[in-house]
DNA sequence: GGAGTATAGCAACGCTGTTGCGTAATAGAG
DNA sequence: CTCTATTACGCAACAGCGTTGCTATACTCC
């Protein structure tokens, strides 16, 4: 159904989603910042604050005096509440982090993958990956909310399917959500590693934080989109070939078939030992993508960039100040990935957090993933 | 104030826009279809249609007899219900144009605006094309929804105020949006031209259309993007300046500073006369741009581009068909606007329609526009 | 200790979509 | 024609959301 109908049931879960939005920022919060911050009605934030602290979110935290009257009452978020597995399926590697609600990582670990791994290779490794998860962690017990997979692409989040892995065989049409949600009994999310990078980004930024591309380089040039304060997957589910966007029309030819790509005109720079030139490359088209889809955050991540990351950043941020027309309205923040490696196993695990306990669309709400049960 | 608590009248005019969304498709409908493609229950859409009817935007226009039982009653759309006027500020034209409910032009008409213009200039010229209109056209009275205004950026749409208006001097911070809402008396968006543009092209597809791009040359190349089934403004409401973004980082000096820009290469080979090569370049770019978001429809306008349409959809069409990775699940629709020279003043009526006859999101509900109330 | 003030919650309410069920209108069988 | 099966559709009662009106509570200040 492409437009579902909206019912009491999704303006619970939207205020909810707002509310507990406010408490995942650092502070403990009061009932009147709630109020004044959504607009819903003092009586309305007690009934929302009421249904969460029920659900084992939220406690109260203490009492904020200011003057005459009745103190307010602060509340906090429970981070260990409730926990995410997010996996980063690499090339020789499976990445897992278990994160706590507010999206800090809790545990991660790295589990190498045999070569040219089959479907059945990783299901083996995810499954003993959150084995272990919950041997060493009892306290997770029945609050794992579920595991995100962040991959290469091409593929189909909406279907849970990998159309075609990039440089592996073995990987063509594998509905992987269904399988992995039948072997390890949670609920699973796969989605682009790119995307799944960016949903970190902005989990860990709040609600407040609208938009940003996460420009990653680690064997290829991609771009995960957080647009209009959600992520964005394109028509096909495969936005974010950031790497295959032409700079030079009579460049080299590049392994997808055009000639100029940024990938190749990054990678052999790289080649040459010529890192600035590389990073001024990838600056180039990190200013398209500001220029065409107008993006106020540039987050910067990926093993080969973060080796380099002072050269890229410097470039890149040159680039948004010299080519972009300036204007003291038009800024650009550009950042490092505040979680270093783990990004896109992090942001996997977000995109779990975020699908049950962040601000719903009448859309998403459709969907919406089934959520474990906590401890009582 | 950012992300907006939802009440019950959200969810009233979500799932009115709903219904309205399925009114606008052409045929006549009844309530059995609206049901399943909501997921509303029967009663349910009977009491939305109540509120429709009663709004004088639907009607009953007949009976579906399908075998035994009692024949389902069918609707329509009353598209006179309601109009809404566009408008399109170009350097030396206003052109004005009535759109109905369903977005079809009912009148068209320009003024030449003088050379180098002054906002009382065009405020002037305005009030009279809204005064001329409601003198032809007496039935709209009372049904006007409000006045959309489609421009060259850079502006602050949420804001409506015109930044720099390319090429125009005494247009610097004009709150333009607030000036002609108080002379024109009705409500008023004010939104970069591609944007309008694309959004004509969204409201007459339907609510199924969730993507698209308006490749726009017409002094200048510009490109309104509509992404995840609303109209994608950036994080500065600055998007769609594709026309700068790099194909040759080496190439010649552009206006904007940078160098191989999209424009300076097209309006190079349109001065050498050869079209096909301009037509090669504005589809390299429009490859960028499916790979780095993902489009699935590309919607190409602007008198300079219709000009010479079948060689500008032919190049485009064709670097989709070679240059993408091609995939059976990969598929982009290259059409070119459906409204020719009209498509900005229409799209920029159909904003406002949007606004108040479309399928809202909790965030745009805070600031709808007050509409018009319709003749008894 | 009393006055003033701000917080918090109970109870009633309005409005949404939902459910249960009765009524109307048709086609087809006898 | 009469009866039955079938489909459409609305009235009435209901559950659940945020809102409103009011009262109880707990603090500071005088």
């Amino acid at each position: 159904m492409r437009n579902p109908a909206a019912g009491l049931g999704f303006l619970r879960d939207y205020n909810e989603g707002l509310v507990l939005a406010i408490a995942r920022g650092a502070a403990p919060f009061d009932r009147a910042s709630v109020a004044a911050a959504t607009g819903l009605t003092p009586q309305a934030v007690s009934k929302v604050l009421a249904r969460l602290i029920k659900q084992g979110l939220i406690a109260p935290c203490g009492l904020k005096r200011q003057g005459a009257g009745k103190p307010a009452t602060l509340y906090e978020l429970l981070p260990t509440s409730r926990f995410a597995v997010g996996m980063h399926v690499a090339r020789r590697t499976l990445r897992t982090v278990l994160t706590d609600l507010r999206g800090d990582i809790a545990t991660s670990h790295v589990t190498p993958l045999p070569p040219d791994f089959t479907p059945r290779d990783l299901l083996d490794a995810m499954t003993g990956a959150v084995a272990r998860l919950t041997r060493d962690r009892p306290q997770t017990a029945g609050r794992i909310a579920g595991v995100g997979i962040g991959m290469v692409g091409p593929l189909d989040h909406a279907l849970g399917i990998v159309r075609d892995a990039h440089r592996l065989r073995h990987w063509h049409d594998v509905p992987l959500r269904e399988r992995a949600q039948d072997a390890l009994g949670l609920p699973v999310h796969l989605d682009k590693d790119v995307t799944a990078g960016v949903t970190a980004e902005a989990w860990r930024r709040g609600p407040a934080f609208d938009d940003a591309a996460l420009i990653m380089v680690e064997s290829g040039v991609g771009a995960g989109l957080w647009l209009d304060g959600r992520a964005h997957r394109g028509a096909h589910t495969n936005a974010g070939e950031f790497g295959h966007t032409v700079l030079q029309l009579d460049g080299p030819r590049c392994a997808c078939g055009r000639h100029g790509c940024l990938e190749v005109l990054h990678d052999l720079a790289v080649a040459d030992g010529d890192i600035p030139r590389a990073a001024r490359i990838l600056a180039a088209g990190v200013v398209n993508l500001v220029q065409a889809v107008d993006i106020g955050h540039v987050v910067l991540a990926g093993a080969d960039l973060l080796q380099h990351h002072r050269t890229y950043r410097a470039a890149v941020t040159a680039g948004i100040e010299t080519e972009v027309p300036r204007a003291d309205w038009l800024t650009v923040e550009v950042t490092l990935s505040s979680l270093g490696a783990d990004i896109i196993a992090a942001g996997a695990a977000m995109q779990i957090l975020d699908a049950s306990y962040g601000v719903p669309s009448p859309a998403s709400a459709a969907h919406a993933a089934p959520v474990a049960q906590p401890a009582p």
